[in-house]
DNA sequence: CCTAGGCTCCTTTTT
DNA sequence: GGAGCCTAGG
């Protein structure tokens, strides 16, 4: 990070650092010294954004160390993503130097809850190998659960129960616990004995949900005094970022894991709490001096990322917001640039707009790395990145399907479970009919049966029942195979490296070959994902060190480096900074969300105003803001209305500027920083007029034809018949040159989006 | 047992 | 508009 602005601490305090030999202060401004050196007693350092944060939270550890107060084992350092996790890690390292002992527990809740667990799993009525589910096994175990009670899953759907049950979870409570008029509310007052049925599922099946992480540790914080004081004895010095982001669990646990020795420092910022919707309590930050007594507060306001203009006009808009702890930031740094706001007619045009300032700003050698789209819901990235294939603009989606989350990898792992655990039922019902083997609902029906009366795994079922009459003969046959299979697979583990048997269990289930021989697009790519699962299981020891990183750590390594635009939500920018940012779709409605203010009210506006905070504080130099007049909502198009925050911003600091693609097409563009006040009374532009027609075409329609590159595609020219080799021009891969013709379906190689058998119909002669 | 077609939902996302 | 999920029919 570059400051702005000359460095903040003195020159006498810069070589008071170096006198007392820790030269890493020497960097620190005197808040974020005070930050690092208060360590006794709980800390609350109030960070705003980019004020340091994470320096501070590195450098206090690294000073800890350095002054020998506590060891490296001794530390006990918690976030919330691993991503947050590693970078602690690294830059901690960087400071002390590495061949220093590693921070054991440096982790996030999650992870630090199941090293716990494992250690003390028995106290909890686990075994120490226990599983740990992810939703989707979650989704599938409660399926079960409804069936069993006779509740219908339409009315009553598994993922409702499932944010029913985490919600409960997150906010500390085991089935008994749960309010009964709660417990009520789900199927007709079945709600409770669903959680509880489905914990006893659990316990049967060995496995813990993500909650069950938090909540398991904490009763056993509860019921262990002997065991909590042992970690009392052992953390010296307890850290945690990302205060604002703990919910009820995470926040009992804090508090009773802190109690020994009170040396508790918490880092946050409660102007950017935005995950109240799973959990959060915003409140624990609010709380944290009548939580812990004595505490201290310090501040951190000084900015070291944006210029004057951005900040002015994020910290004018976060002021709207009621019960906050209040910081008001500051930079020494220069005005810069005002931010933009620009309306646009709709959805298109906005990623025509942005589009075309992106290539201005490459044209005057900006690097892409430094340009992201920050958008509010996910839908709204098609777009982006159609136009930006047209344009040939290279970018990177951020925050799409997790590696592990896909169905290819789910799917070798739960072979890999069934192999390593046998009682893994979820591993087994997942893959014991994938590929097709002919052993669908009705065997699988007298499994369960089996094992529910004798209280077995399916696998035993499957093993007791091949061996009777109970099941025709040829899935029977089927069946035996596959289990056969399975206790091969087990014995090889015993000799071949986990790498080895994982390739071995794929090839020999058939499961390689049914992606081989499927013919949709994306069977390669699934190939390719399996080979890099078993590249990556080569890091690990063994089988079950793998499926801990793998249960806990569900995520990739995005392939950064390369020249691209960043396309991610607002809550995935979290954290990240960049020299532009684009912030596309303010709109009532859409941003605040229109389920935001339904559900919760002014909480619910006030954390949507928090993420249009954190989106402005994430530029450095440049912050665009858009709007359209009109956007597709679920298919049908929506006049919209420029969201509030927009005159939120403080007119000063903020610049309305013309669409670049308006002035172009003879687009719209307007605001009430324009001068007229068009949206507050009235309604009568040229927009609105516009608006209201296209409300009244039949659904989905657009009143005017669509226009690529200054120019309307008509049916006319575009159904003259076209030769091999003829320049093309298409509305959503833009320029071609045609490879094949057969009547009216072409062959195409588009210059940026590949070779694509299109209809005539939609090209025209470029 | 498998597949096609109909129906429903649609914010954010980590562990 | 479209993905995913379930049901009905082959």
């Amino acid at each position: 990070m570059f400051p702005l602005s000359s460095a903040a601490p003195s020159l006498s305090q810069q070589a008071q650092a170096y006198v007392q030999g820790a030269r890493y202060l020497a960097a620190l401004n005197p808040e974020q010294r005070a930050g690092v050196e208060t360590l006794d007693g709980p800390v609350l350092v109030l960070a705003g954004a980019g004020t340091g944060k994470t320096r501070v939270l590195t450098t206090r550890i690294a000073h800890i160390l350095a002054t020998g107060r506590a060891r490296a084992y001794e530390i006990l350092a918690v976030t919330f993503t691993n991503k947050a996790a590693r970078e602690m890690r690294e830059r901690v390292e960087a400071l002390v130097g590495e061949g220093v002992e590693a921070i054991q527990w440096l982790g996030t809740f999650h992870a630090i809850s199941a090293k716990i667990l494992r250690r003390h799993a028995e106290l909890v009525g686990l075994k120490p190998n226990f599983t740990i589910l992810d939703t989707d096994d979650q989704i599938r175990l409660l399926k079960q659960a409804l069936k069993a009670e006779n509740i219908d899953d339409k009315r009553w759907p598994a993922r409702a129960l499932a944010h029913q049950i985490d919600a409960w979870k997150n906010r500390g409570l085991s089935p008994a616990q749960v309010p009964a008029g709660e417990a009520h509310s789900f199927a007709n007052g079945k709600g409770g004995v669903l959680y509880a049925l489905y914990q006893e599922r659990l316990k049967i099946l060995n496995a813990v949900d993500f909650g069950d992480l938090l909540l398991e540790s904490l009763r056993l914080f509860r019921e262990r005094p002997d065991v909590l004081a042992e970690f009392h004895r052992r953390f010296k010095y307890i850290l945690v970022d990302e205060y604002q982001d703990t919910n009820t669990a995470q926040y009992l646990w804090l508090r009773l894991i802190a109690q020994g020795r009170r040396n508790l420092c918490c880092v946050g910022d409660d102007d950017q709490s935005v995950y109240g919707w799973r959990g959060a309590e915003v409140e624990n930050i609010l709380r944290f001096e009548q939580d812990f007594p004595g505490a201290k507060i310090v501040r951190l306001e000084r900015n070291y990322r944006s210029t004057g203009h951005i900040l002015a006009a994020a910290s004018h808009l976060i002021a709207h917001n009621e019960g906050r702890l209040g910081k008001t930031l500051f930079t020494d740094g220069a005005l810069g640039d005002k931010p933009t706001v620009t309306g646009v007619w709709d959805s298109e045009e906005e990623a025509r707009a942005v589009g075309e300032e992106i290539e201005q700003l490459q044209r005057r050698g900006h690097a892409l790395e430094e340009i992201a789209i920050l958008v509010r819901a996910s839908f709204q990235m098609r777009e982006f990145e159609e136009r930006f294939i047209t344009l040939g603009l290279p970018y990177r989606v951020i925050g799409g399907p997790r590696f592990y989350e896909r169905a290819e990898i789910r799917d070798a792992l739960a072979y890999l479970r069934c192999v390593s655990s046998p009682a893994d039922d979820l591993a087994f019902e997942r893959i014991v009919n994938t590929p097709k083997r002919g052993l669908g609902d009705a065997t699988l029906q007298l499994l369960h049966e089996y094992a529910r009366r004798e209280s077995v795994p399916l696998t035993h079922a499957a093993r007791v029942l091949t061996e009777s009459e109970e099941i025709r003969p040829k899935p029977r046959a089927t069946l035996r195979g596959f289990i056969d299979d399975i206790e091969r697979w087990r014995a090889l583990s015993e000799t071949k490296p986990h790498h080895e048997l994982a390739e071995t269990v794929l090839e020999e289930s058939g499961y390689t070959d049914m992606w081989r021989e499927e013919k949709t697009p994306d069977a390669a790519g699934r190939l390719e994902n399996l080979k890099e699962l078993v590249r990556a299981m080569e890091e690990f020891p063994d089988l079950s060190a793998f499926l801990e990183h793998v249960s806990l750590v569900m995520e990739v390594d995005e392939a950064a480096g390369s020249e691209r635009v960043s396309i991610m939500t607002l809550h995935g920018a979290k954290g990240l900074e960049f020299e532009t940012v684009f912030l596309p779709g303010w709109e009532e409605g859409l941003f605040p969300h229109q389920r935001s203010l339904d559900d919760n009210g002014r909480a619910g506006l006030e954390e949507e105003r928090r993420l249009a905070y954190v989106g402005l504080t994430r530029a450095k130099r440049r912050a665009k803001i858009f709007f359209a007049t009109n956007r597709r909502i679920h298919g049908l198009w929506q006049a919209t209305m420029p969201s509030r925050f927009i005159d939120e911003l403080p007119a000063a600091n903020v610049e309305v500027v013309e669409s670049a693609s308006a002035s172009q097409y003879g687009a719209y563009g307007v605001s009430r920083f324009a001068g007229l006040d068009r949206y507050s009374s009235g309604y009568d532009t040229p927009g609105w007029r516009r608006a209201k027609e296209a409300k009244s075409q039949p659904q989905g329609k657009r009143a005017a034809p669509p226009i690529i590159e200054g120019r309307v595609l008509s049916k006319s020219t575009a159904s003259a018949p076209f030769e091999k080799g003829a320049r093309v021009m298409h509305l959503k891969f833009g320029p071609g040159t045609v490879q094949e013709v057969d009547g009216d379906k072409l062959s195409v190689a588009f210059d940026h989006a590949g070779t694509k058998m299109v209809k005539a119909a939609f090209l025209e002669r470029g």
